[in-house]
DNA sequence: AACCTGACTTCGG
DNA sequence: TCCGAAGCCAGGT
C-alpha cells in the first residue's frame, strides 16, 4: 500500500472535530488521492481501532451512513448522535450543516 | 497472474 | 430524483 497516502489518511482523520463529519473522497481527496475514497472506506475498516481514529465522523457523500443494518449502522448513528449529528427519518445526514470544512490542508 | 470483493463516486438514462 | 453501470484501487484467494 501506499505509506504516504496511508499516514496523510491517518492525520486527516484525527482532525475532524466532534459533532462534524466528513465524506470518504473528502478525505481521499485532502490526502493527495481524489479517486481512492474506498482505500479511505478500507484503511478505517482495518486500522480505526489500533490507530484509535474518529470513524464514525467518516460517512458516504450522499450523507448516509455506509455500514450495513445490523453490521454497525446503529452503532455509528449512536455515536455520531452523542456528538449532536441528527439524521433524518430515512437516516440521512444534513451534510450542509455537519460536514466539516477545514479552513486549510495540513 | 486472474478474479472477486468492498464502510466509494460519478455519470448517463 | 432514482437506479444501474462503470471507474476506482488495494487486499484476499
Amino acid at each position: 500500500m501506499n505509506t504516504e497516502f496511508y499516514l496523510r489518511v491517518l492525520k486527516i482523520l484525527k482532525r475532524i472535530p466532534p459533532g462534524r463529519v466528513a465524506t470518504y473522497g473528502q478525505i481521499a481527496l485532502y490526502a493527495g488521492n481524489p479517486r481512492a475514497a474506498r482505500q479511505v472506506a478500507w484503511i478505517l475498516h482495518s486500522s480505526s481501532e489500533k490507530e484509535n481514529l474518529p470513524w464514525q465522523r467518516v460517512i458516504n457523500q450522499q450523507g448516509f451512513i455506509s455500514l450495513r443494518p445490523g453490521a454497525g449502522f446503529e452503532y455509528q448513528q449512536a455515536l455520531l448522535l452523542a456528538e449532536g449529528v441528527l439524521s433524518d427519518h430515512s437516516g440521512k445526514i444534513d451534510l450542509h450543516r455537519y460536514l466539516w470544512k477545514p479552513k486549510k490542508l495540513l
